[in-house]
RNA sequence: GGAGAGGUGGGUGAGUGGCUGAAACCAACAGUUUGCUAAACUGUCGUACUCUUACCGGGUACCGGGGGUUCGAAUCCCCCCCUCUCCGCCA
């Protein structure tokens, strides 16, 4: 969420910024600044008000130390007229915060000045491009047909349990995964990181401090009987750790890593794009998360791009990192890279990393603050990317990987595996 | 699930109607002293909104959240939330 000063102060930046992510409401701008003016000169009128009756209180205070309680009446019904003043003040004051509070969740976060124009993915800036495309042997397979030949992940056995988007991983298949997962951890731990396990529900005032709520409700399973939702990303959590939390500025960079299941409802499409492993329900994912000063916030975004292109590398995957236009960004960041894996034989590009900088888009909500050492307190800036989401990366592991008796697993792995082959 | 206790500033914790935005101690920060460290001493030390604004300063609100009583509420009343302890159940 923007903050109103910020509206105000600089109006028309906010406005042209708004305008690549094809936000060109500026009557709602314009609104939300004459409800907030309309605001102080009530909240300053109620102010004098108020201050007027603890100085009546006061005198009657006084009056009735002294013994001469009999004189206290004028200034008590002085105080009664006053308090029905304030009164209505107060309900006014806080009717325009509330109306401020509703429109202004309806402005997206501003994005940054390099973000490129556009509304759909095909107007995304590939920024680089790594890796070498694999050469697929003859008939090669899709994941999905690699899987069940090796019987590394049972689709039906999850149907049966739970339903479509729940696999059961098996085997070597499980092994993989868990692998992937540690390898992730232990790059991140290398890189700094402080590594986290966080609850997997979390209540609704951290489902509302990282904007899963109001908005996006439907994206989460719930648990209904102790209104309490599933995360469908460990950034839920992780960064709520910081919700109306002070940071010291020595303190900083606060870097954290967590590996969780993440959980979402979204009812996607069907066919090719949700086929196997390239969406689910329930989904492992290793995130990593920042807190950084605002000056230097975009440095941190660049070095958690490096992080990621670096475990890529290690991987041995060809990929593309995309800048976000406007119109394919998320309402809350101001600028976003996508890291697209290549996964061979189907011939697609898997979404498996999103790095974010929200700026104090979520810290406004959250109230995550940082104490300069000049005790000047400000809004920190929230960053966050996957590192990684693993079914894609074992998706394009297994299809850019296979031989023609079976399928070879990346030497950085190894170690983590205990196997170099599944055949 | 049953019974009880409790929620006060970064922490411990005092405070049962006006002298309390809140004692004291600890931590933190700044300074003095010291060859360094430590110790000691002195000072500073909540957040938000707002006015004025270079700064200083002023006003208001906030003692889990919301409502009420009162001229006046951290303190009294009502509702809600949360935490802890004991019992039960249990990985």
């Amino acid at each position: 969420m923007l903050t109103v000063p910020y509206l105000r102060d600089q109006k028309e930046e906010a406005l042209k910024r708004l305008s690549i992510k094809n936000f060109n409401n500026t009557a709602l701008v314009d609104e939300i600044l004459m409800m907030d003016e309309e605001r102080r000169q009530a909240q300053q009128e109620n102010d004098e008000t108020l201050a007027e009756m603890n100085n009546i209180a006061k005198e009657i205070g006084i009056l009735f130390k002294s013994g001469q309680a009999g004189q206290a009446d004028a200034l008590k019904n002085r105080n009664i007229a006053l308090k029905d003043k304030s009164k209505t003040l107060s309900e006014r004051i806080n009717n325009l915060k509330d109306n401020i509070q509703a429109k202004l969740v309806e402005i997206p976060n501003v994005p940054h000045l390099t973000v490129p124009r556009g509304r759909v993915a095909a107007d995304n800036e590939i920024v680089a491009t790594a890796g070498t495309m694999p050469h697929l042997i003859e008939g090669a397979q899709p994941h999905w047909d690699l899987i069940s030949r090796f019987d590394l992940v049972d689709f039906d056995l999850g149907n049966k349990v739970t339903g479509a988007g729940f696999p059961f991983y098996k085997g070597k298949g499980a092994r993989l995964q868990r692998a992937l997962i540690n390898f992730f951890l232990d790059e991140a731990i290398a890189a700094g990181y402080l590594e986290v396990q966080p609850p997997l529900l979390v209540n609704e005032a951290s489902a509302y401090g990282t904007g899963q709520l109001p908005d996006k409700e439907a994206q989460m399973y719930t648990a209904n009987l102790d209104n309490l939702y599933l995360i469908p990303t460990a950034e839920v959590p992780i960064t709520n750790m910081y919700r109306d939390v002070i940071i010291q500025e020595g303190d900083l960079p606060v870097k954290n890593v967590a590996y969780s299941n993440c959980f979402r409802r979204e009812a996607g499409s069907w066919g090719k794009h949700v086929r196997g492993l390239n969406r689910l329900h329930q989904f492992d994912k290793v995130e990593i998360v920042q807190l950084s000063h605002p000056s230097n916030s975009y440095e941190v975004l660049e070095e958690m791009r490096a992080h990621v292109a670096g475990l890529l590398n290690k991987l041995e995957l060809p990929y593309r990192v995309l800048k976000l236009c406007g119109g394919d960004m998320s309402f809350a960041s101001a600028l976003t890279y996508d890291f697209e894996v290549f996964s061979a034989a189907q011939e697609m590009w898997l979404e498996v990393s999103s790095v974010s900088n929200f700026e104090s888009f979520q810290a406004n909500r959250m109230k995550l603050r940082i104490k300069e050492k000049t005790g000047q307190i400000q809004l920190a800036h929230t960053l966050n990317g996957s590192a990684l989401a693993l079914p894609r990366i074992v998706a394009a592991l297994l299809e850019n990987n296979q031989t023609a008796d079976g399928i070879l697993i990346p030497k950085v792995l190894q170690s983590y595996t205990g196997f170099a082959k599944i055949e």
